[in-house]
DNA sequence: CCGTGATCATAC
DNA sequence: GTATGATCACGG
């Protein structure tokens, strides 16, 4: 039997929700869960963030939509180190690399993603067995203008070299909060571009993600609020 | 294969 | 030490 929670009707009670898992072990919350308690995320790198999901009542699926559609909000957790500091990066969505003119910041899927994240930062501690891992203090986020524009920026830029042909180019060292790497199940996974003469290509998929000064300037702005 | 959830592990 | 490029599992 599958644990499900009820989808939240409100961000209110998403909250209310998130707030209640502040300080639970991953082994309580798989527990409850009747999931399967791995040794580590070896084989099973996106364990925790479904295992939140199900205790958030997140919609299941892998539509390119928000966690929670109704509520406008995305759903992201966040490993940290003993310092409170991301230990990753964070994926946002696929890159799309084709039919690319009709796409602008503002109906783009990165902007509706990260329009409004519950961040769930959990312990990412290597060091710390996995079943006693906790999770952190969830908080609301919206970027700020600044912040935005920042992520707009970076956006136009790779979406340029990606309309240009210019994609097997594009390294993750580009983009100042947000780049774009390679996001496959293996390197056999290829998908279809445009290439540097116009013609069709096959790369392999590519993902936007944050880089990690983005997402501790986030941290930062929200714990360490002076 | 695509998009979801991400972390792994080696090159630097 | 750490970031980049590679990879793992799953539902559809």
């Amino acid at each position: 039997m599958r644990y499900t929670v009820p989808t939240p009707t409100s961000v209110d009670e998403l909250l209310q929700r998130a707030n209640r898992l502040t300080g639970q072990s991953f082994a309580q919350l798989a527990k409850i869960a009747n999931l399967h308690m791995p040794n580590d995320l070896k084989k099973d790198k996106g364990w925790v963030g479904m295992m939140l999901e199900q205790h958030l009542g997140a919609s299941a699926g892998s539509k390119p939509l928000q966690d929670f559609p109704d509520l406008g909000v995305e759903l992201k957790t966040l490993p940290v180190d003993e310092q409170g500091q991301p230990l990753e990066t964070t994926f946002v969505c696929v890159a799309p690399l084709l039919n690319t003119s009709g796409l602008n910041w503002l109906n783009s899927n990165v902007r509706n993603k990260l329009s409004c994240v519950l961040w769930l930062p959990i312990d990412g501690r290597r060091a710390v067995p996995l079943a006693k891992r906790v999770v952190g203090q969830p908080f609301l986020w919206r970027p700020t203008n600044e912040q935005e524009q920042a992520l707009q920026s970076d956006w136009e830029e790779h979406m340029d070299r990606i309309a240009l042909g210019e994609v097997e180019s594009i390294t993750a060292r580009q983009g100042e909060f947000l780049q774009i790497r390679p996001k496959a199940a293996d390197g056999s996974a290829l998908t279809e571009a445009v290439g540097p003469n116009g013609q069709m290509i096959q790369v392999r998929p590519r993902g936007f993600y944050l880089k990690k000064t983005f997402t501790r300037a986030i941290l930062e702005q929200v714990f360490n609020a002076v």
